[in-house]
DNA sequence: CTGTTAGCGCTTTCAG
DNA sequence: CTGAAAGCGCTAACAG
């Protein structure tokens, strides 16, 4: 392993100078930057991260800090924070929180410990949100992706409401007035804002809301099969179904079969989040796809501009999300080589 | 941040004491343990592990290096090394290697000067194997997942010979005569393997290897499209398809679509891996899965096993897929609600 | 425009 | 059973 000495012993120079040349922090006469690149160059000198880091430097490592890492949607936004990231020269330090409160917290301090220059958390749901507060006290920048909380820090995330509401308006249109939703994990702001757009939705087709028609869920990664059931039972069993996420998707189209009802014959289904091969599935699904990429690119941008400038204002942004329209809402089918519907959601 | 100086002036007893309580690393009296732990609470004292990994020892965090980090089948590997590692205090660093051995061999360098204490790495098709000599050449240890390499190295993959030789024999049993594979990425041992077990497969069912049968890819992420043309056209086009992997078979799918082509009316098609939901697939695909959770916890389990004696004799473990039998080879349907056939493959 | 030097927080000889 | 002290490889005052 080659040191900086070393580097600066063959380039005739200090180690200062090269410590310089290489991160572009003062002036270096031009002669010896060329001096000591032609040196870096000849003993294939990689500086060392660690050392840097000790040093109080930046680590050039950035966490990210989720829940259900093989969860579709947060690997798309994995996906791309990595590819931004790197393109950087950021590397990427992975947790997975389970979207347990305590878990989080103890995964975002163990990140913090390693030094990272920052952070991307999609926050679990936590009325006391700990973790946030240790961020701000530790000073460790963080922007916060999908989910979004009132605090004064960078986020990225969808538009969650006005979707709902288009997909809940579709439904009512093709004549539907029992619409039931199966919401995400409760406690997520995400959950909510999906939930007051299904109302709107109804509101503005006209439609009452019954309450018995909203059902999300307590705790991560339970089976939809209870709720589906109280959806299908009673006198006035709904006919729709708008799910609040796709591994809620996932769930409710099991649920579903299970009961030996098909989509969109036996009930029509629409979901917010697309998946990647979503246009394989039986039926092809009719959903809100956020711009997932995106919000993992932003998420990186963002973190680097505050890295930048700590005391930039904080940013919450809102990207749009697209209302594909395919089979599953129950419309005339689209014809599986036509090309999808893709229209801005509301 | 406390540091280890505030810690050993509290229990009054020197740095080099504390240190070793800390690691365990030598014997220390039982009351002076106490009071280093004693003081440890009060202060909150977390070690910092830059610092110590600058002073030469561990990190305490493993480098994951694969291809299409949003690739399920790598998905599933990554959340199983994920847990395990946590279970066991270790980070993860995570890159993605697009399978391209240039970006491989400096992803791997990367990692290492961040002082990973080893590193599962999937390998890019590279004749030359220059990331495993890196490799060798720093000592960091390493385990290779999915693909295997000729070399005395740690490995877990899965059988892939036998289990494809089982869906050719399959098909062969359903009267085709006329099957083709479309193989992965050329380069891969997985794609061999599936190819000689492919090869295997029809000599067995006494059908002849007509080579215009089989397809791989050579540049990662290709669509399937020229692939499906070359096979379904001409006089004897097949009538049956393996897909060597789940990238593929996604592929695949579609250029069948593309050509109006139902499965498994007009072509039947089989594959190698499951996906989490390809049950809700149209139609529902037989496939061979893959134990990826095993595979990712076993990984860990040798990386952890190498730290620990690095004289170990290298092992190269091979865990058994499963022929999960839904709709898609064109076997009268199973019915949706029945369970899915699973039996070992081979 | 360049160099000297004091750490960053910890591990680990070496010496009691 | 315990400590002193020398680094690990780099950054950033401070000083020319």
């Amino acid at each position: 392993m080659t040191t900086m000495a070393e580097v600066a012993k063959q380039a005739g120079v200090s180690m200062t100078t090269v410590s310089h040349v290489l991160n572009g922090t003062r002036r270096v006469n031009e002669k010896t930057i060329a001096r000591v690149h032609a040196a870096i160059e000849r003993t294939g000198y990689r500086p060392n991260s660690i050392a840097r880091a000790l040093a109080g430097a930046r680590t050039r490592s950035i966490g990210v800090a989720m829940s259900g890492i093989s969860n579709p949607y947060f690997m798309d936004v994995i996906s791309a924070i990595e590819a931004e990231a790197a393109n950087h020269g950021y590397a990427l330090l992975l947790a997975d929180t389970h979207d347990e409160p305590d878990k989080e917290l103890r995964m975002v301090q163990e990140l913090v410990l390693r030094q990272v220059d920052g952070l991307v958390l999609a926050p679990a749901p936590d009325a006391h949100m700990r973790t946030l507060d240790y961020l701000a006290t530790a000073g460790v920048p963080a922007v916060l992706v999908d989910r979004f909380v009132p605090a004064g820090i960078d986020q990225v995330g969808t538009e969650n409401e006005r979707p709902t509401a288009t997909l809940v308006k579709h439904l009512a249109d093709l004549g539907h007035s029992r619409i039931a939703i199966v919401a995400g994990l409760h406690g997520l702001s995400t959950t909510e804002e999906r939930v007051r757009g299904y109302r709107a939705g109804l509101h503005e087709s006209g439609l009452p809301v019954d309450d018995a028609l909203i059902e999300s869920a307590r705790i991560p990664y339970v089976p939809a099969d209870d709720a589906i059931g109280r959806l299908l039972s009673g006198s006035n069993p709904a006919t729709a179904l708008v799910v609040g996420s796709n591994s809620m998707t996932i769930r409710v189209l099991r649920a579903l079969r299970e009961r030996g009802l098909s989509v969109p014959r036996d009930i029509a289904l629409v979901g917010f989040d697309d998946f990647e091969w979503s246009d394989l599935f039986q039926p092809r699904l009719t959903v809100i796809a956020q711009p997932t990429r995106d919000i993992g690119a932003k998420a990186i941008e963002l973190l680097l501009s505050r890295l930048d400038d700590r005391d930039r204002e904080p940013q919450s942004l809102r990207l749009p999300a697209t209302f594909v329209h395919r089979e599953s809402c129950g419309c005339k089918a689209q014809g599986d080589r036509g090309p999808r519907t893709v229209v801005p959601a509301a």
